[in-house]
DNA sequence: CTCCATTATCGTTTATCTACGATAGACGAT
DNA sequence: ATCGTCTATCGTAGATAAACGATAATGGAG
């Protein structure tokens, strides 16, 4: 333990609070799935918009099909979004349980 | 085969929301920043300790000081923290308005 | 079956992250 | 001035991300 003892008026002296390893992990990776512009902008028009988008996200975005792809591969990995498959199309739509849980892990930062 | 297929009744048609740039940019920078779990302990424990700490948030992460002060860096570049030199120490500090900034953009996702 | 549209995946390149040890700089104390 | 402490930076290595084009896989239409 470090001898820190007078001139402590700047540190609050108060117990150490860390979140569990688990939260902090949970909260780490559902932050870096949005943790890109690109992913961003997915994840606020399928928010705003109820239901699912397909190919249209792509021409939302200056970003190549396969690149998009990546990124919508990214979202679902971590939950936030689904995919449906709807003939040769893929709807994809909100998870808004991940949703809320990625704004609850932040609000408690 | 039905002429109709299920994509009007999933898809919502309306006019597709994006975020400006600029603001889907910040929220990813923002997003970033927490987007690892020594940070995510980082602004926690400066979030609920009110004021400053230093070298003890190495003591509190199993990472070498010079990761801990490159993950320091980030979030200081990000603006969620700010470091103020205290003689040969340094203290670090939530800056409460990134972070309400984060809290906000995350939660008009 | 063949063609077309839609997505996902592969392979590659480039850039960035993450982690560490070593080292330099700043400061108080002796 | 020198020493010990604390923190930032440098240099490096390995892993991962991001972007693209090319290609495969799926399924509807003709």
């Amino acid at each position: 333990m470090a001898t820190r003892k007078t001139k402590t008026q700047d540190c609050d002296e108060g117990p150490v609070t860390l979140p569990s390893d688990a939260l902090a992990e949970r909260t780490a990776q559902l932050a870096w799935a949005v943790a890109h512009p690109a992913r961003v902008r997915i994840v606020h028009l399928l928010a705003h918009r109820k239901a699912c988008v397909c190919g249209e996200i792509v021409d939302n975005m200056s970003l190549a099909q396969s690149t998009v792809s990546q990124h919508l591969k990214i979202l679902k990995e971590s939950g936030l979004i689904q995919g449906e498959v709807d003939g040769p199309k893929v709807c994809y739509c909100i998870n808004p349980e991940a949703l809320r849980e990625l704004k609850s892990l932040i609000s408690k930062l």
